[in-house]
DNA sequence: TGGCAGGCCAATT
DNA sequence: AATTGGCCTGCC
């Protein structure tokens, strides 16, 4: 860190990192003892941490980088807080699960990552899948030397497929490693591009996303939400069930949140799972 | 200690 | 179109 010079910068908008490194969309995120946090994108890593004067940071990279990269990443082009003032809630339960949420953002993560790491999570907890990301980077990626650590890259589709079926396994992705094997080889080949979908709509892209092995509804709305931006779409998982269920008599609330349900399903996911802990 | 985990696929009605 | 069993392995 002697090397950390880096630069503080200022944040109006709803930015809580405990909250977004916490609300399940990314996995290589970490919360050091110190309070730092650190992200990981690409070969790039950023350690952010908050200063005691609120709404300041200071970020490990240049003020060209956080504003080049860090901010499209982190979606600081979009206003959440009006946002959050515009949803139309519908009960009690959504208007405290925004309140309670507020400061998550919708991360602009890379595809190819969410899509494996979202193939990954299925049928696994949270600690699983980070468990099993880690083994995947240390094993295919390639190694990053920082201030402080030294960090993997998550593998390319061609470092997966140069993994033996022995040390695919060893990663612990179960029945999971013919799935993204599977993804691997449709990317590598082209066969799916992951770049040219992106100026596909809602659901051409979806359609795209649910052609590979292992992704079905859900997987697909977190790749279209995490990886794409698509803030519309909104991936059901057992706590959204849970929630439509006993929150709001098991009438889905999503379709009339409109083109921002996706970042309410994330507030609702957030608030079911983390409240009264 | 074993049941269960932020689903998907394939086989069956 | 809707329902159901099976799946790999790591965690609590």
């Amino acid at each position: 860190m002697l090397n950390d010079r880096g630069c503080d910068i200022i944040i109006e908008d709803d930015f809580d990192l405990g909250k977004i490194s916490s609300s399940g969309q990314c996995f290589r995120s970490r919360e050091f003892p110190d309070g730092r946090f650190r992200f990981i994108a690409g070969e790039r890593v950023l350690y952010i941490s908050s200063l005691k004067e609120s709404r300041h940071y200071h970020v490990s990279c240049s003020a060209d980088e956080w504003n080049n990269f860090w901010m499209d990443y982190f979606d600081l082009s979009r206003d959440y807080k009006s946002i959050r003032d515009s949803i139309k809630t519908q009960n009690e339960f959504d208007r405290e699960a925004v309140r309670y949420g507020s400061g998550i953002r919708i991360l602009r993560q890379e595809p190819w990552e969410m899509l494996v790491s979202f193939i990954i999570s299925q049928r696994k907890s949270i600690p699983a899948i980070k468990t099993a990301i880690e083994k995947l980077a240390k094993t295919a990626g390639k190694p990053i030397q920082t201030d402080c650590e030294v960090i993997y890259t998550f593998p390319s589709p061609k470092q997966l497929l140069s993994l033996s079926e022995e040390e695919l396994a060893a990663c612990g992705l179960g029945y999971r490693s013919g799935y993204v094997r599977d993804a691997a080889e449709r990317v590598a080949s082209g066969e799916t591009d992951l770049a040219d979908i992106a100026v596909y709509d809602d659901k051409g892209l979806f359609d795209e996303l649910v052609k590979v092995r292992g992704v079905g509804k859900k997987v697909a709305n977190c790749i279209c939400l995490f990886g794409y931006g698509r803030l519309s779409m909104v991936p059901e998982d057992v706590w959204i069930l849970r929630a439509i269920d006993e929150d709001f008599n098991g009438c889905n609330p999503f379709p009339a949140y409109g083109k921002e349900a996706g970042l309410v399903q994330q507030y609702i996911f957030y608030y079911k799972k983390h409240k009264g802990a």
